[in-house]
RNA sequence: GCCUCUGUAGCUCAAUGGAAGAGCAGUUCCGUCCUAAGGAAAUGGUUGGGGGUUCGAGUCCCUCCAGGGGCACCA
């Protein structure tokens, strides 16, 4: 009974045992399939006569570190899935790779043993790409691109020229983190909460450096305005986070005259309308406009402020960052006007007024900010109410609780100076002359007119984005293209003369030292001016790789091309791109970048579009017993173990079943073994079917094709939500329906049960193609199944011949009754009443309400 | 502290306001010289708690609880 579908293949009489043992063997299915797709290049963009609809499907490009992870393994499963969906769908789908292949890690290993980073990285990029051949991802790989070949940096450099000439790079001294000992510039993350460099042990001061700058404030409105564009196609998640990144806040500049000073000094603040509350001034200590105060005051105040610097400067970004910090501060002993009321307040310089941010100063209003109370009362400065929060507004209503009616709750006192609770809410202004009695929303329109009036102020935005600081002193970039002249004229190496490339490394010493590795190439960096031919320098600074990255998706387009960066033409068939696929730690830095760079390209019109990531898909990361892997945790996965224990296909399948794939994945939770069990199930069902190709599907078994058919209507859906972990689950289900039509049903010979191989062979294809594929050679199909088009569902097998109706009296279910999904709500209602079980149930009660939902439900609503 | 998202079976998730369901895991059984693969069956729920709206609430509203994420001296 059981072996019956055995004697019916090819060879008769076998157990079960015996055929599983020469069954699913997925090392032989990845050993067969490799070379034929290698053969067929299916997932090749380079036919221009083909007419299907594009897509454009992009996986954020790796880092090429050694060899592929559990998290490239995740990222690059889940973005298959959606490429391989679209060309199922009957899309021409781009699915292109590259490798982001400049970088400090190429660069550190290179001066840790004394090699090229040339050499380092493209042995990596060997093997990594091994790797993903294997891992069976549908990439063109035609496409191939390095950011770290000469072809491509060359238009790094060339987009710099073009950013250059319309003012957005420009250079300006800024201060960083200083290691004073081993003589070199630190990120923030190389500083240790104490103030030391991590390697060197030193106090790390901040020192100022000529730095390069993209001007990414110009954009900063249009980056932020532009997200409301991607509400709903981009994870709310990272649209939040580039929301508080750019940091936009809206207020006014405050222009106070300052005793002795010829210029006013602005400040900026968000509550104009508290204005009348200012009772001192705080000035960023590390501002030119605090040293130039404390210069024209006492000898003992200039002593007191050059200390307070010298402690400033120490403290690192980290400590200075971190609230609930004893406010620190020197009096400077000079005084500013108050431009509304004429009062004099004293002006103090404090670190957390930051330098950078708005004019580096800012009024004190400790009754209604609680940094500035808190300073307040640290020094014993006046605190003033002048917005009566106790009578909050909404419209011109006030708002007073019930309690507060009733006298069970006491209204809030209002002395902050008391509380050490700073008033932040709405209210009417009180103590504020002309303003006196509006509310806060009121008031500042009032004020901000005001001031504009008497010439003292204006309306003003800020924001917290800085310009994009894209020096790096590294070898392992792309070359800046400028050369700088004897009196320091910058001159743009024509684009003619493009690319600038890296000297070789030989003779060069690698190690960071605060200035280019660069400019230690005698040969390299010294040429003719290019005006006049006097001695001039090459800039030995290289670009951040961001800047890489920033457009490398508009380079797939045609990674060959050496006449220009990327061809509109081809911009305008694919781009922008459809969907993106990555992890959540680029959701600020480098998408915001190349949002940024692609309104530059479209403000020179050379793109159509202003934002170059119509969809983005963030997937979570891999995890191991409840933590992130690492190192020290000694709890690392390896891809490739777990690829030679389980398979390619097992693993991909794992990763897409695992949960949403916004969701980090705990591999302890998972079961790769359990995947592997499912493909073989689904395998020997392509082996177990005796049918043939040209059989008539509409002869199978109806329960069978029914349940193929809500798959094959219902997958896509889930599928464009990204519910990759349901269509696998629904697919479970086909094949365990099928496994059951085989065994206990209608037999191999069925044509349902063919047509159930055939259609979980195509969507397998999603996740599992080797396996896929194999199925489909089983079912007497040539390759490759991944070009198959998506079958259409037969709308008819949809619907259920009888459905059940629920009816209930008093919202309880009395009675069930089998009936047509066509009946009319009438002739249903009609069923119910007659039913024994609902005529018992209502007994003598009145009926005084029916709801009818044909076919689903009748609802008695009964009285005494 | 502020802003957000999420709580349904052991796990991952479904369910236009209309019968609380699937897959996986687990349990038992069949099968086998043994083991594994395979097959069958049953089990599994206060839908985080409380209140409200409704004929009817997992779904809508209020509130509390628990988690996750983001921001946090940016004036």
């Amino acid at each position: 009974m059981a072996h019956e579908h055995d004697n019916a293949h090819s060879g008769a009489g076998h157990h079960a045992s015996e055929n599983d043992a020469e069954g699913y063997d997925f090392a032989a299915i990845q050993a067969k399939w490799q070379p034929v797709w290698e053969e067929l290049a299916p997932f090749s963009t380079a036919n221009p006569d083909d007419t299907r609809p594009r897509k454009y499907i992009l996986d954020m490009f790796p880092y090429p570190s050694g060899d592929l992870h559990m998290g490239h393994a995740e990222a690059y499963a889940l973005g298959d899935v959606i490429a391989r969906y679209w060309r199922h769908q009957g899309f021409n789908v781009l699915h292109p790779i590259g490798w982001d292949s400049f970088g400090l890690p190429a660069e550190n290993a290179a001066i840790k043993r004394g090699i090229d980073p040339r050499g380092w990285t493209y042995e990596n990029i060997a093997q990594q790409k091994k790797s993903m051949k294997l891992y069976a991802a549908s990439f063109d790989w035609e496409r191939e691109l390095h950011t770290s070949d000469p072809e491509y940096y060359k238009w790094n450099q060339w987009l710099f020229l073009q950013m250059y000439k319309k003012g957005l790079a420009y250079r300006k001294d800024s201060w960083v983190n200083w290691d004073p000992v081993d003589l070199t510039v630190l990120a923030n993350e190389q500083v240790l909460a104490d103030g030391t460099s991590e390697r060197s042990g030193a106090v790390v001061v901040k020192k100022k450096l000529t730095q390069w700058y993209f001007k990414i404030t110009d954009y900063a409105d249009r980056l932020l305005d532009d997200l409301n564009q991607l509400e709903g196609r981009w994870p709310t998640k990272v649209l939040s986070m580039q929301r508080n990144w750019i940091g936009r806040s809206i207020g006014a500049d405050v222009d106070f005259v300052i005793e002795g000073k010829d210029e006013p000094v602005s400040v900026f603040t968000t509550r104009p309308d508290t204005l009348h509350g200012a009772t001192f001034m705080v000035v960023a200590p590390d501002a030119d406009l605090a040293s130039e105060l404390a210069e024209g005051s006492t000898p003992e105040i200039q002593a007191a402020f050059r200390d307070y610097l010298v402690q400033v400067q120490k403290s690192t970004e980290m400590e200075r960052q971190t609230t609930d910090r004893e406010k620190t501060g020197v009096f400077l002993g000079r005084f500013a006007i108050n431009p509304v009321n004429g009062e004099r307040l004293p002006i103090w310089a404090a670190d957390y007024v930051l330098a950078d941010y708005g004019h580096g100063a800012v009024m004190g209003v400790p009754a209604h900010d609680q940094r500035d109370l808190d300073f307040a009362r640290a020094f014993e400065l006046p605190v003033r109410v002048v917005v009566d929060t106790n009578a909050p507004v909404t419209g011109t209503i006030p708002v007073i609780t019930p309690e507060i009616l009733d006298g069970s709750e006491e209204l809030p006192p209002l002395d902050p100076a008391a509380t050490g609770v700073a008033l932040g809410g709405a209210g009417r202004l009180i103590n504020s002359g002309s303003l006196n009695g509006l509310s806060k929303n009121n008031a500042i329109t009032r004020i901000t007119g005001e001031l504009e009036a008497a010439g003292t102020g204006r309306a003003s935005k800020n924001y917290r984005l800085r310009d994009w600081l894209i020096s790096r002193q590294r070898y392992w970039g792309t070359p800046i293209p400028i050369i700088h002249g004897e009196d320091g004229t910058e001159y743009p190496v024509a684009e003619d003369q493009l690319p600038v490339l890296l000297p070789p490394t030989e003779g060069l010493d690698l190690k960071p030292k605060g200035t280019s590795p660069l400019g230690g190439a005698t040969d390299w960096v010294n040429v003719p001016n290019p005006i006049d031919g006097t001695p001039a320098k090459r800039d030995a600074d290289t670009m951040d790789t961001f800047v890489d990255s920033s457009w490398y998706f508009l380079r797939f387009l045609n990674p060959n091309d050496d006449s220009k960066a990327f061809d509109p033409k081809e911009a305008e068939k694919w781009a922008p791109v459809d969907q993106y696929v990555g992890g959540v730690t680029h959701a600020i830095l480098h998408l915001l970048y190349a949002r940024f760079i692609t309104k530059v390209l479209f403000d020179l019109g050379l793109v159509s579009f202003t934002e170059p990531f119509n969809a983005l898909l963030n997937q979570g990361m891999v995890h191991m017993d409840g933590a992130a892997m690492s190192k020290s945790k000694g709890n690392i996965v390896q891809l490739s173990d777990q690829l030679e224990e389980h398979g390619v296909d097992a693993v991909r399948l794992t990763m897409a079943f695992a949960g949403p794939p916004e969701d980090d994945i705990d591999w302890a939770d998972v079961s790769p073994v359990g995947s592997a069990k499912f493909l073989a199930r689904a395998w020997r069902i392509a082996r177990d079917v005796t049918s043939d190709p040209d059989i008539e599907w509409k002869t199978g078994d109806l329960a069978l094709r029914r349940v193929t058919h809500r798959f094959l209507a219902d997958a896509p859906g889930l599928t464009e939500a990204f519910k990759f972990n349901v269509v696998v689950a629904r697919l479970m289900e086909l094949v365990n329906t099928t496994r059951k039509v085989i065994d206990t049903g209608a037999g191999p010979a069925d044509a349902a049960v063919r047509e159930a191989a055939e259609v979980t062979a195509m969507a397998l294809d999603l996740f599992s193609p080797y396996t896929a594929e194999d199925m489909w050679s089983h079912l007497g199909y040539e390759a490759s199944v991944s070009l198959v088009q998506w079958r259409k569902a037969d709308q008819t097998l949809l619907v259920e011949e009888t459905v059940t109706a629920v009816v209930q009296v008093d919202g309880k279910v009395r009675d069930r009754l089998e009936i047509s999904p066509k009946i009319a709500g009438d002739e249903l209602e009609k069923a119910a009443r007659q039913s024994a079980a609902i005529i018992r149930s209502i007994g003598d009660r009145e009926i005084v309400n029916v709801i009818v939902r044909a076919p689903r439900l009748v609802s008695f609503v009964t009285r005494a």
